[in-house]
DNA sequence: ATCGCAGCCTGTACGC
DNA sequence: TGCGTACAGGCTGCGA
């Protein structure tokens, strides 16, 4: 659920409320399957006293540098959020690790589909180091997009979603971003124009930029939706042009949006702007 | 390299 | 209201 504007949304909160400097005092895991690794009787030990020095982001993992050299990394799935909470405060059911830290607070991590991953490790490539290249970062070349797409066979939605050709997209914003460049979801990544291409890479990046500036984008009231930490809600759903919005007419031309299926992935696409 | 599928889980929406 | 079914934004491991 969550995709790079949404990770990026909460590590900021993360930062705002003051995250950076806390020390971990204890770990409680309720769901064991949350920590990946290492065990949790190991990662007590190693996390017990620990400082947070940092709260990044990279794709859609949270890391967390810590003052022992080490990382705690996070990753939210579908339905994974972050709560920062007194202590002394009842749990929610849905909330299967805990990181109590000083001045009596815990962050808490609450997943109602229990797919959301923790990983502790020495160094956060153990983690992330296959990821490809950040598309918002300045140093993420036109250049460098043209030569990763060179040759490649497959089609173009499922590769923008894999994660080691680039970090951070997911379902909604691939949706948007093929929209907005006008290029259909089930064509060969290797067919693309030169135009198509420029405007696929700048378009990618818009819809991330927006959505970050917008706070992500919570699709509805429910408790399984985008949340960023404290429950606060992301603004982006009304810049969505076409994801989730079958039937509903194509904001370019007035053709009602059709949904697809493409890769097992649900799809949303303009029938006229984005012919195959 | 690329594709399709099962699996991991629970909650929600919808048709009858 | 209840019941069955389909569906959900992610990712991994497997076989082809």
């Amino acid at each position: 659920m969550p995709e790079l504007p949404e990770v990026e949304s909460v590590v900021r909160d993360l930062h705002r409320a003051g995250l950076v400097g806390r020390e971990i005092q204890e770990l409680t895991v309720r769901w064991p399957r949350t920590l990946d690794r290492p065990s949790v009787e190991e990662a007590r030990v190693r996390l017990r006293g620990a400082r947070i020095a940092d709260v990044r982001r990279r794709g859609k993992f949270i890391i967390l540098d810590l003052s022992t050299g080490e990382s705690l990394l996070v990753h939210l799935r579908m339905t994974g959020q972050i709560d920062l909470q007194l202590a002394s405060r009842e749990p929610d059911p849905h909330h299967h690790l805990l990181l109590a830290l000083d001045h009596g607070e815990e962050l808490r991590f609450r997943d109602t589909r229990k797919f959301g991953r923790f990983y502790l490790v020495a160094h956060p490539d153990e983690i992330v180091g296959d990821l490809g290249p950040e598309p918002i970062d300045p140093a993420f070349t036109l250049e460098q997009f043209r030569t990763m797409m060179r040759g490649r066979r497959g089609t173009i939605k499922p590769l923008l979603l894999n994660q080691s050709f680039v970090a951070g997209l997911g379902n909604i914003y691939v949706d948007e971003a093929l929209f907005r460049a006008h290029i259909h979801p089930e064509r060969r990544a290797d067919t693309l124009t030169e135009q198509e291409l420029v405007v696929l890479f700048g378009a990618m990046r818009d819809v991330l930029v927006e959505g970050i500036e917008n706070r992500g984008t919570t699709l509805g009231e429910a408790s399984t939706n985008y949340l960023s930490v404290a429950g606060r809600r992301g603004n982006n759903k009304q810049n969505l042009r076409v994801f989730r919005r079958t039937g509903h007419p194509c904001p370019d031309c007035g053709t009602p949006i059709e949904r697809i299926i493409v890769g097992q992935r649900s799809s949303h696409v303009c029938p006229l702007c984005q012919p195959k």
